[in-house]
DNA sequence: GACGGCGAGTCAACTTGTTGACTCACCGTG
DNA sequence: CACGGTGAGTCAACAAGTTGACTCGCCGTC
């Protein structure tokens, strides 16, 4: 383990998403991938790809390219409307929204587990507190001037 | 934003990682794939192929693809040593070293500036304690069974 | 009512990583 | 000394995203 946050961020998350990538193929035979295309979505629908797109940190392009087999098996519905220019409305059918439900609460639930367990007694994990300190950390990034200049290079 | 976590924790590491990338390309013109990869090796070199792959979380075929342009461009030397079987040992040059040092010590610097802003001086980070309480929760997700059963689904 | 512009989606070419099969160097054992 | 095993690296085929150029509806202006 590093004493370097940032490294430790990194490493948090990748555990994160291989514990979660683990559960859902186990429960539900999807990866984390699928599963978490689909909670933005559910977040967020009926929206269109660009939006989407932007929700997820991809291209509009890699969006683009994965709609007609998500469509083809049924995990959600894709629906031109006239009268938008040719934007397309994005929506989670009955089994798409099924999934990100049922899957969605499994995995809060072990997630708040590992919070609250014993083994991290030692210095406890206020979660509320340290997401809101997590939120004011990311947006204050987010409106950092894009890069200091190479002042010592 | 988010009230839950996991994803305000993937939100806050691709804004750091983007971060981080543009100031890379802005002052030494490298991205930030390529600075990692040269800081985790600093970190463990002199490293053979495989050992370096499972630091990186990526495959050893990804990484022996990457090491013929590192070492053409100057960053690394790769050596096959004499009676350790197939075994490459991988080291940085003085380059590769320099930028590591420069560009890390920089980027360090920023990361610390922005705990430490006045505008997050609400509820300021305690860095250290944040650190250590997410390694320690990474730990325990590490050694977590592989995944809960469909109980419910 | 044609013209130009814009926003949304799509396509082709490329990049980076994964998987599984393979090669090769060494090390035992018989 | 041959023989099988093991571990490290490589290769080919595939998967998922990005980029930049393109198409297509719509909307405004002349």
């Amino acid at each position: 383990m590093s004493d370097r946050l940032t490294f430790t961020l990194h490493e948090l998350v990748a555990e994160l998403d291989a514990f979660a990538d683990a559960a859902l193929q186990a429960g539900w035979g999807v990866t984390f991938n699928h599963f978490q295309f689909l909670a933005v979505l559910y977040d967020h629908e009926p929206v269109d790809m660009t939006t989407l797109a932007r929700c997820l940190g991809v291209t509009k392009a890699a969006v683009s390219k994965r709609v007609p087999a998500l469509v083809g098996d049924g995990w959600i519905t894709a629906a031109s409307q006239p009268g938008q220019g040719r934007s397309i409305r994005l929506s989670l059918t009955e089994k798409g929204t099924a999934l990100v439900r049922d899957a969605g609460e499994v995995l809060e639930r072990e997630f708040a587990a590992m919070l609250t367990h014993p083994s991290l007694a030692g210095d406890p994990i206020d979660a509320p507190r340290l997401n809101a300190q997590l939120v004011a950390l990311t947006a204050f990034i987010q409106q950092q001037p894009t890069a200091p200049q190479e002042t010592l290079a």
